[in-house]
DNA sequence: TATTGTTATACTCTATAACTATA
DNA sequence: TATAGTTATAGAGTATAACAATA
């Protein structure tokens, strides 16, 4: 447990880390803004997937996620097939279209961090790496252990989109 | 100087990195949205400023700041008088019931971060504040450093706000 | 003429709520 | 009845451009 100081230290850190998301914002292509790279970079990580579990990954609303992917999907980047276990569901797969502008804005974003971090070593890269990953599960792990009621959270509580209206 | 894989290794994390945000910014007081609770942080941190200063610590654009600026000044949070030396500037400084704001905001935030790192060590919370500086750094580093025309970047270069139109 | 700060406008990201079509 | 996904609407953050007052 650290102290009080350090932790308004690391909220300054937080909110000056706006400058470099916004710089790196600024090197996107024109018609693909932070979001859609967001789907692409996953999508490519992670291979196919519906957008239930998409929107799991970027840790926003379904709603959020719907109209990303349907940017992407807009300009051949991606296709949405139905599941054939599921008529709701669509998989999503990344085109050779999209390969190549995923190709593209890692070619980018790669270039502008060697740019800016050419005085950093390999291994403090993964220092900031491996600490902001467990920063995230620190966060992820506390949102289904910590709510009002302490045992079993209920599927409709770890969800990721807007709970429908029990009637 | 990292390996590409590296660097793609980082920019998921920067990505994910959002859900961290959203979450700080989710127990946020109503009227004090992320961009006001900067500013006074910014002036706790620093005191007395003009909005140029502030706009530069923010590394947002002037117009940004100005609005952020408003909104608290509209709650009596911050004072803004004028620069007896320059009448065209503003000082801002925190009231006493901006420091009352400030304190409650710095108590929630750091009652999140307590709870959400509770496994982490003090000096693991050190070292991710420091690479987060460290980063900002080199970011900021470049800014001046990088621009087409190696020496010596005008003032219009380095400023942060939409430069004028020079007819 | 240049600079400080404000305002108007537009774009991106996000969440909530209501809706559909399946299950 | 509950779930997967879509769409409409609203709120926050940001940048660009045009403007007023002062240097």
């Amino acid at each position: 447990m650290a102290e009080k100081a350090q932790y308004e230290e690391l909220i300054r850190q937080f909110s000056a880390f706006g400058a470099v998301k916004r710089e790196l914002g600024r090197i996107l292509p024109a018609d693909c803004p932070g979001g859609s790279a967001a789907v692409l970079t996953l999508l490519g990580r992670h291979g196919d997937m519906r957008m239930s579990k998409l929107a799991e990954l970027l840790a926003v609303d379904m709603s959020v996620t719907s109209r990303h992917v349907a940017h992407i999907a807009d300009r051949g980047w991606i296709e949405r097939s139905p599941d054939p276990a599921d008529k709701r569901s669509r998989i999503l797969r990344l085109t050779p279209e999209g390969q190549t502008q995923l190709d593209e804005l890692s070619e980018r974003t790669t270039q502008l961090l060697a740019h800016r971090l050419s005085d950093w070593t390999d291994d403090e890269v993964g220092q900031l790496a491996g600490l902001m990953a467990r920063l995230r599960a620190s966060f992820d792990d506390c949102r289904s252990a910590v709510p009002p009621r302490p045992a079993a959270p209920s599927a409709a509580e770890q969800s990721t989109r807007t709970p429908a209206i029990t009637t």
